[in-house]
DNA sequence: ATTTGATTACGAAACAATTCGTATAGATAG
DNA sequence: CTATCTATACGAATTGTTTCGTAATCAAAT
């Protein structure tokens, strides 16, 4: 076992997470290209947290170019299984049920995705 | 329209708020009696925080009598589904099916659960 | 070579959240 | 009445997050 890992990102650093889960490697340019689109938020901005999150073992990054080329180190799944069970535990007393339900209710999921649900719970009821 | 309020408790503050739920009126050492079983903090601290909860518009309390008597103000359910919502956006890049799915994957639901979920299903596919 | 542009490094300010020590006031027991 | 206990008020230290200005470095273009 090396280090520890929270595994509780900041908000913003979830931000970036976010983008580099989805496309991999990634210059401090690039996510901060896709981040200026849904916020406000200087260049330098970007990168200092990028830096912060590398000394947290949050990401990972190649300095063998001038450019440094960033990863995402903590896993997608796990670090959303860790948020979810916080939650359940958190804002809904430990209640699986209670967060599903509120979760479905309002969000007004498509029928495509209840179905997928449902089709996902006669394979856990399997058992 | 009054006071805006965005609902966006901190973590201690959302544990307060839990207590507060269940409970309804408690002083505060009502709460902090409850927060002492699961976390380490002085009684000062958690008076503070109720003081700034106040500050904030997260709950009303009755400053008649010597001992202050507190009550949530926003509203449980509101509260939640906020939260659940901002999940589904920050982390599971908008799919309420994504979190669902997570959300009863690892933290094991128990049978009785699970139906209650079908069920709750069967009825919104109803629309 | 010099200028221009893009990059990282560094430090500090601004803000927010958490924690707690100390002061003060009211109630109660002796 | 006085000592003690419990409560609130207040301020300040600490820690964490976010933001950004400025400097240094490197590469590319002229």
């Amino acid at each position: 076992m090396s280090g520890i890992n929270h595994s509780k990102p900041t908000e913003s650093e979830l931000e970036i997470l976010q983008i580099l889960w989805k496309k991999g490697n990634c210059t401090v340019r690039d996510v901060h290209e896709v981040l200026v689109k849904s916020k406000d938020a200087g260049y330098t901005t970007t990168l200092k947290l990028m830096q912060i999150m590398h000394e947290k073992g949050l990401v990972e990054r190649d300095t063998s170019a001038k450019t440094h080329i960033y990863k995402a180190l903590i896993n997608q799944q796990k670090t959303q299984q860790h948020l979810v069970n916080k939650m359940i535990d958190n804002v809904f007393n430990g209640s699986a049920a209670r967060l599903v339900m509120q979760a479905l209710g309002n969000h007004s999921a498509s029928k495509e995705e209840i179905d997928s649900i449902k089709e996902y719970l006669d394979q856990l009821s399997k058992k």
